[in-house]
DNA sequence: GTGAAAGCGCTAACAA
DNA sequence: TTGTTAGCGCTTTCAC
């Protein structure tokens, strides 16, 4: 039970399996008159290409491997959707390949399915890899573009996560704000730490450089959840000293520091400021002040460098390991100038969940 | 520069490519020594047996479609985690397909994509399908099992959306509401819509059950998501006349309805009940009364079937199109028992966004 | 421009 | 139990 293959295409346009598979891919030189013949009949047969065929002899599946710690979360979510759109659009195919915490789960992911030769190129999304793992996966030489920190010989994309906190730390003193609280991603088992560090890191940056005292019982370790941000905030906010501003490292995390410090019956902005990081979509209905990293389009965009990777090599061996940056891993400050990892844009938005300090609240521990 | 094949493996192993398949792929008896002696050398060159020559000659790919009207909702981001959480321990790659709200588009993806004869079987999510593209979907032969509403002729899974609407509104008139709102996901371009007829068709069944009148105007038409449900519940509330409860088809609805009512000065349950479905993360926060339907482990489950269909089969081809079930198409009454249709628990998870009706508010058109 | 034929890397008879 | 061999459906030289 045999479906409709290239010989029966052939067969019905008169000419061999050979100008067949020309006529159908386009490579090679095939008359006008023969190629409208044998895509007539291609369509009157309904006929489609085995794939599995076609790549064994080209090497080529047009099938790119999406690698994420989760799916089910806002970021990567919006990140996948982003790749899915840009792939489907060109016909590629997108296997997802959902990573869960632990490292061995990662490594047997790895091994299992990165390798099977099935894979045209591969997109990690925020994955925190060893440096064996990620000579394991520049090994299969396919083109590899990341998105998130940066990994050391792999191209990648991301926003600058040291900025992001410092320009809400700034925003947030430039307010007159000096009690600054922040909420961080630290307890997230999933997430790339070198992010979380990172934002605390421009937060402590700028709070320095404007002498503003930090508070270690201010720096709250949470997991990204709008939930667990909303716990420990309630805690914060209830202790005698509040802060009078606080920046999370998330918008979710954000919000469920509006939600906390409305239930103790504290005012958003007026009692208290919040800043978050994301551009979520809850943030507008709360009127969340913010900075917009838009997910869906670094999907895309990684989408559309690898498709140019791609499109650039003459068959998927012919990826070169690139020289040029080196890819020097960042610790707690800005990421360096580096080839390979690209920059991305981000918007601060200003809603109004942001205000100067209230000034009893300001010099409540002076009263 | 080809990778390391059968072929180098056998030569180590000192076997013949035949015995080295069989050893490697467990098919076909080998001696113990043999296996052993084949097993590593394959570990010691590294080798990953090509999935594109081994499914020419097997016709399985180890592939499975999931068909998703988008990836970045609550919904369908649950239930694909729950998916690839299920497949990735089987070794199965799974394919994601969105494919964007309008039909030609999808046309396309189920043409291009599905028919490439590449997939062991497919799991399209919350699609509505025409007759014909059931058809096409079908006409592969290979296992199809769909989450969400019942497609005729394709074994489906899902929860009872008439029995869940019918459900939260027995519980609002069970507290003593008669002023009922329901908020529905009528004007989402991505969902089935069967979904947000059948939940309302609940809702309105035991309200003239119950004798309560339907007011046109307190059904009000959003799109699952919050802000807009915010928007549209803050019309609905500042009305003279508004109602002492609120029935949204999902979660993040009816928290929107639940902060507008705040913005409002409305506290809930007091001036306003408010039920949801779904068991998004988010109610917790908001102490939101709900009926959980746990589309992660749908995913899990419809993962499950569809391996369990795939391990029945010896090929791929064998699927027969199973007879028995009918399929009808409800139409805005429970599904009426179906071979095809597998209804999934759901749980009714009371918090405290729903109580008694204020004396006042209840009796408000008449004083 | 077109046809014939040699594989791509593997599995599945069929013999031995 | 093991080796040999014929393909799976396609692409791609290489002649013509």
């Amino acid at each position: 039970m045999t479906v409709t293959g290239i010989k029966e295409v052939a067969a019905r346009a008169g000419v061999s399996v050979g100008t067949a598979s020309r006529a159908l891919s386009g490579n090679g030189s095939v008359a006008a008159g023969t190629r409208k013949r044998v895509l007539t009949a291609a369509r009157e047969l309904n006929f489609v290409r085995s794939y599995n065929a076609s790549s064994l002899v080209t090497g080529r599946s047009r099938i790119i491997g999406v690698i994420v710690p989760s799916v089910d979360r806002w970021y990567f979510a919006k990140v996948v959707a982003g790749i899915a759109e840009e792939l489907i659009t060109v016909g590629y195919d997108l296997a997802l390949y959902n990573i869960f915490g632990d490292r061995d789960h990662q490594d047997a992911v790895l091994e299992d399915f990165l390798m099977r030769q099935r894979l045209d190129a591969v997109l990690p999304v925020s994955l925190e890899l060893t440096p064996e793992e990620v000579t394991r996966i520049l090994s299969i030489r396919r083109p590899v573009v990341g998105i998130g920190g940066p990994m050391p010989g792999v191209p990648t994309i991301g926003m600058d996560h040291f900025a992001a906190g410092s320009l809400a730390t700034a925003h947030l003193l430039g307010l007159g704000h000096e009690r600054i609280a922040h909420v961080s991603g630290g307890i997230d088992p999933y997430r790339d730490f070198k992010l979380t560090d990172q934002r605390q890191a421009g937060f402590e940056n700028e709070m320095k450089k404007a002498g503003a005292p930090i508070r270690p019982e201010w720096i709250i370790a949470s997991d990204f959840t709008l939930q667990d941000a909303y716990q420990k905030a309630r805690s914060l906010l209830a202790m005698p000293e509040r802060p009078t501003a606080v920046f999370a490292a998330s918008d979710e995390m954000a919000i469920g520091v509006m939600l906390a410090a409305r239930d103790l019956g504290l005012q958003v902005p007026h009692d208290l400021s919040v800043v978050g990081i994301d551009g979520h979509e809850l943030g507008e209905t709360f009127g969340l002040t913010t900075i917009q990293q838009f997910p869906r389009q670094q999907g895309q965009q990684a989408a559309r460098k690898l498709l140019q990777k791609l499109s650039k090599n003459t068959g998927p061996f012919d990826e070169a390991i690139e020289s040029g940056g080196v890819g020097m891993p960042t610790t707690g400050e800005s990421p360096s100038p580096d080839k390979f990892h690209e920059l991305l844009d981000t918007e601060f938005l200003v809603r109004h969940s942001t205000a100067v300090p209230r000034r009893n609240a300001r010099t409540a521990e002076g009263l």
